[in-house]
DNA sequence: CATAAATTTGACCATTCGGTTAAACTCAAT
DNA sequence: ATTGAGTTTAACCGAATGGTCAAATTTATG
């Protein structure tokens, strides 16, 4: 029936994502995976042949979520400063709800390059930086910004909403020596991040 | 021989360290690791009983190495402005020579908090920003630095200069685009994050 | 209802992997 | 030269792991 055959599919293709996501690929066992689908081990090999093709599955839906929230951000109709301040309230509210993701993309990008080049073909990075310097030639006489020093800001800009939870495990035991609690200072730096980065780069 | 047992002891440890380095945990072989040393994979349990052991050692080890670098620049008798310039001179110039150790700590941390929690125990965090709140407190009213955005700022350090080699695979495929070369990225960094931070922060 | 197609399962297989063992080798001290 | 402790090796072991297969079950179709 195609109504359980998407049911089934889809369940295994969710707890592929959660342990995927928290063990790695090397680390994920397919019977882990089956478990928590709860179904029998040679149902996920039934519908994706190997644990490669499941990886595959999984990271490339994974990764154009996380890329695709760059690209509209670039487009709306805002003030470099709005969009600033829009990139990072969107971004970071997304990560709050999958916190693992950076982690999960930055690892296996670390121990698969080429492949994991491949998989990310599709996913269109040229537009993100032309946009800015098209689209905002007219404001750019206020603040810092040249074709030059543009990676450096695209790459901090990133950084800022993206470290923290890629590093969360180290952040919240050097926050435990304080009393910071990570939920809030997420929260926190949605405006801090972006009134940051508009502080440094405006003349 | 104790001259012979040190170097067969350091062979395993570096061989252990760019394997583990490369492919994680659970992606380490054993087998891996004592032909990159040249030795018998017996011989990996008679220097190090087990695979855990191994891992403990090489993270211990890598893990001090990496946070170390913090520390002594907080206590240098510079002006808070020196002091973040000569940390990311510093700190980069560190992961120029260690590229993977930044993914390798990240994700081990993710993959298993607590135990690495205890690997990192006897690490002193405590430090690490009560030494900026004392030992410039006479010249904080320059900066817009309180006690309460202090996490927002030291984390926006380390994100700085960390994120770039955490997430190189990712940089060099957006980079591609541009004809933007990583290295010489990586020799602008140093500077441009000391300004930008500087910048952000000065009232 | 009968039949074929798709779905699900339990049992099984080959390989890989971490780890062990007993024997062989090295070498310094007697 | 013999001994004995430390070092190294080849061969082996049991468990885990990715993957397969034929049989059973369910579902769609005439």
């Amino acid at each position: 029936m195609s109504e359980n055959e998407k049911l089934t599919e889809e369940k295994i293709f969710e707890a592929a994502t959660v342990v995927f996501e928290e063990e790695g690929l090397s680390g994920a066992r397919m019977q882990t995976i089956a478990d928590r689908a709860g179904i029998n081990k040679a149902l996920l090999h039934y519908y994706f042949r190997t644990k490669d093709h499941l990886f595959e599955a999984v990271f490339t839906k994974l990764a154009k979520k996380m890329f695709s929230k760059f690209n509209p951000i670039f487009e709306k109709e805002l003030s470099l400063e709005e969009k600033i301040r829009f990139f990072f309230r969107e971004h970071i509210s997304f990560m709050q709800h999958n916190p693992k993701l950076p982690g999960f993309i930055i690892n296996e990008i670390n121990h698969n390059p080429q492949r994991i080049k491949k998989l990310l073909s599709n996913i269109d990075f040229k537009k993100l930086w032309s946009t800015i310097l098209e689209h905002h030639a007219h404001e750019l006489y206020k603040y810092n910004i040249t074709e030059e020093n543009l990676p450096q800001i695209m790459t901090t800009i990133a950084s800022l909403s993206v470290f923290p939870f890629a590093a969360r495990g180290i952040l919240e035991i050097v926050f435990n020596n304080y009393g910071v609690n990570f939920d809030k200072y997420i929260e926190d730096r949605k405006t801090f991040a972006a009134d940051f980065v508009i502080k440094a780069i405006t003349k």
